[in-house]
DNA sequence: TCGCTTTTTAAGAGAATTTTCAGCTTGACG
DNA sequence: CGTCAAGCTGAAAATTCTCTTAAAAAGCGA
């Protein structure tokens, strides 16, 4: 399932592709309408989150322009101003839900999953490989009947790991996307979490391990025997 | 789609972008060296397109740096000088191709059509040569079910003697590629290089052989029988 | 505030990689 | 041959990266 989010706040929309990751979305993040629009148009979404207040054309316009285009992905929109007009208007445009903020990462879920359901897919809840599986709605790490539960970061690292089993994930790009862009934080740090995962991995028995490969990341391998 | 665009000057960059556009990707520009490696390694792109002159560091050493962290995006190369030395340094670097300022707009979208066709394709994962396969997104270098690990800089000095099996490579490319423009190394070291990979050769029973040609450079060959 | 979990930081051991050096071999050329 | 420059190699030294702990700091709910 894929998202888009187009919200100018970095920070909201850091932790709006935060949720909807969790969700199991690939989820694209532009931070202007026209962006917006563009990406709309050019790949395929199964949802759209919107922001009316944008610092170019605004969501209403959005919205307009990507229905004219015929394209029918859900929108939910996002205003800060909980007044009529802007529902009414987000929904005459073609939007097909609203939430103001500041809003229940819950109640944003649920919405979520409204929309993306009714376009009759399935929604993905875990991850595997080899002998363990990632709970994408708990937080935990399982192999058959033992499990271990994972810290917020913990979960992050192992998710991007599982999700690219075959190649190195950079650790750049797991910095980037645990942390953020602009958090500063050493590669000690990661690799202090890639310890505490490989604890979690011996403990479970499980044969899978987190290989080095020096200067470039960390990518997951099966032990044989 | 997605492109990017690393160009400092700003005038060309926003016609790139409006002809990449057109060809409908979704665009990043960005206008230096090193953002260049970082959007390279935090977002997956289908191709970039890469100016050799930069404010900070240069094309080559985007290229090489992105290369060196398994990225392995097609590179499309643009250069005010139509000189010989930068072609092939281009190319050595791990460029996928290379235009010349000015260029017709014509040109410049086949060629883009082209790179990113051939990555739709097949990934490239794998150099081989002779009885020997050097695995791009891991480090080692196998010969059937037998495999040596390399170190990083054994890796690309190895990428670069595969990547022209028909030609010598000088030592002065290799010294270039792999340790930077300003590293002052000596050549004795580039040897030390050599004599580690042809040990690993020799214990993998390969019939590889790494040959040297005085005060030129290396190549690979195969030794008969 | 207290107690708990999570995250960050720090430090040292340990590995892996890279550099350096000395002595040796090879090839070119008179 | 003899000599010199260029190249080769193994071993040690130096450096850089990584791993693992433990402890401090921060966050959070009761």
């Amino acid at each position: 399932m894929r998202a888009l989010i187009v919200e100018d706040e970095k920070r909201l929309a850091a932790a709006l592709k935060r949720i909807f990751e969790d969700q199991a979305f690939v989820t694209d993040v532009v931070y202007d309408g026209k962006s917006g629009v563009e990406y709309a148009l050019c790949a395929p979404y199964d949802i759209i989150l919107l922001d009316i207040m944008l610092p170019d054309i605004d969501g209403f316009e959005v919205v307009q322009t990507i229905r004219s285009k015929k394209v029918s992905t859900p929108v939910l929109m996002l205003t800060a101003k909980d007044s009529v007009p802007d529902k009414v208007n987000g929904l005459n445009a073609g939007a097909d839900d609203y939430m103001t903020k500041p809003f229940a990462t819950e109640e944003l879920i649920a919405r979520i999953h409204a929309l993306t359901r009714r376009s009759g897919e399935v929604v993905l809840d875990e991850l595997a490989y080899a002998d363990i599986t990632l709970d994408l709605t708990g937080c935990d790490l399982k192999k058959e009947n033992a499990s271990v539960h994972l810290s917020p970061k913990e979960f992050e690292v192992m998710r991007l790991l599982m999700n690219n089993p075959k190649s190195a994930v950079l650790k750049e790009t797991l910095i980037l996307n645990v942390w953020g862009a602009e958090s500063g934080v050493e590669d000690n740090n990661l690799e202090a979490y890639i310890s505490f995962l490989r604890r979690k991995l011996r403990f479970l028995n499980s044969s899978v391990t987190i290989k080095n490969l020096q200067k470039i990341g960390y990518r997951l391998s099966q032990e044989e025997g």
